[in-house]
DNA sequence: CGGTACCTTGAGTCAAATCAACACCAGTGG
DNA sequence: CCACTGGTGTTGATTTGACTCAAGGTACCG
């Protein structure tokens, strides 16, 4: 076996659980490996992929963090989500074969890339793979659904403990801490992503400094006392 | 043929092009025909699915109207989305085989039910069915996009704004007048969806009135300058 | 070591929320 | 028939949380 073919095999890939479907049997997983392209690395500030691009795969991340946001016409960008390695980004591409956002990578990161044509090939072999497409597709649903609750209906501190948790919490399902983390974003865009201001952001975080949920040093944070975060982030008054 | 097979075949229902694929040979439409179990009625205020209940199917719209909405642990809802005949609903289902949101009728309402499982086993047969179910979950994750980017960064005048046109442009879609609409929603749920209290969604209606953009007699609207709401709607300061 | 991007904090402003009063309508039942 | 009720919608007065504007501070990179 060659090694570049090694390499850019899901069967061996550590992040297996994270992206691709679990139960497949030996058999299955050979025909998986055949989904990724070939992988791509993205400098960091760099775009995967660009609002108005035409559609040909969607990327799993391998390594690194994305951010993927919308344009207004007045140029102003509303930040959908941050994506990290294990996740699949690139979905709202299928609809008009077109990309409607932009990908652009926080640090240098590598993606995997997966064809859609492979894909649905593949899908059809293996039903497995296609019922997982479907739960990757309708779990951005709701994480959306999330995120449209915290813009329509939290106030600012309920916001940004929300992010913290939700942040370490899928840190913490890569194997790092769960009470440590490091953002890999400015404050203006968990401004953005949170719908408020960067000096918003930045008074909030003091904020929870002075109540002693967490300790910041620049993008360094530490959660001091998760409950009383989570108590704020579900208050919702 | 049975009469009350033909009344549930999707082969000659007049939505079939707003929520089944289009250029099906005759052959694959009737295997579509396979996919809808069964009709079923919901009153006026009726819940469809709630969130918790076991996903087991999805749902097509065939007349009247309804809201899906999260509810946060306090109690308070947050309204998600107002579906309209031909659209799908349930997709939040699909990951966790558990639906997160509930759907409620806005009116006496009627679906076409289909089971999960018909939809996995004819796409298998039907590849134009799969690439049509990912384009649907594809675009209603854009449509989040957009609902994200409204709560996000607009002002109450444009949110209002571009809910009315998004409103009068789907209904255009299905044979209704282009100017003018009948609100299904109370203004709490449209404030909810807006992510704005109903006094101010009222406010803004008197404002928009006021400046000659439309006119609004209780739930009825007319829009008398689209021009003028287009350009308040992606003004976006 | 200088420049730039990023972050923090303060003071004042403003848009939307809150609180409150009242109008309107449909349905209910005396 | 009318009085009553509860849900809905409008409008006004006031408050407030987040924004804006402004000034420095800090960290990082060539």
């Amino acid at each position: 076996m060659k090694l570049d073919t090694l390499k850019v095999a899901c069967s061996n890939c550590n992040l297996r659980e994270l992206c691709m479907p679990g139960g497949l049997n030996l058999q299955e997983l050979q025909q998986i490996d055949g989904l990724v392209a070939n992988r791509q690395k993205v400098p960091k500030s760099g775009l995967l992929f660009r609002n108005g691009e035409t559609f040909q795969a969607l990327y799993a991340i391998r390594t690194g963090m994305f951010k993927t946001a919308v344009n207004t016409e007045q140029g102003k960008e509303q930040v959908i989500g941050f994506q990290m390695a294990g996740e699949i980004i690139g979905l709202d591409g299928i609809v008009e074969d077109c990309h409607s956002c932009d990908a652009i990578a926080l640090e240098d990161s590598e993606v995997c890339i997966l064809p859609m044509e492979r894909i649905d090939d593949i899908a059809k072999e293996v039903p497995g793979l296609q019922r997982h497409l479907h739960k990757i597709m309708s779990r951005e649903i709701v994480r959306e659904h999330g995120v449209m609750l915290l813009l329509g209906s939290m106030r600012a501190e309920e916001r940004v403990a929300a992010f913290l948790l939700n942040m370490v919490q899928r840190l913490n399902a890569r194997g790092f801490s769960s009470s440590e983390l490091v953002l890999r974003m400015t404050r203006e865009e968990i401004g953005s992503y949170l719908g408020l201001k960067l000096e918003t952001v930045s008074r909030t975080f003091s904020k929870l400094v002075e109540s002693g949920m967490i300790e910041v040093r620049n993008r360094h944070v530490r959660i001091v006392d998760v409950d009383a975060l989570k108590e704020l982030a579900s208050s919702c008054n």
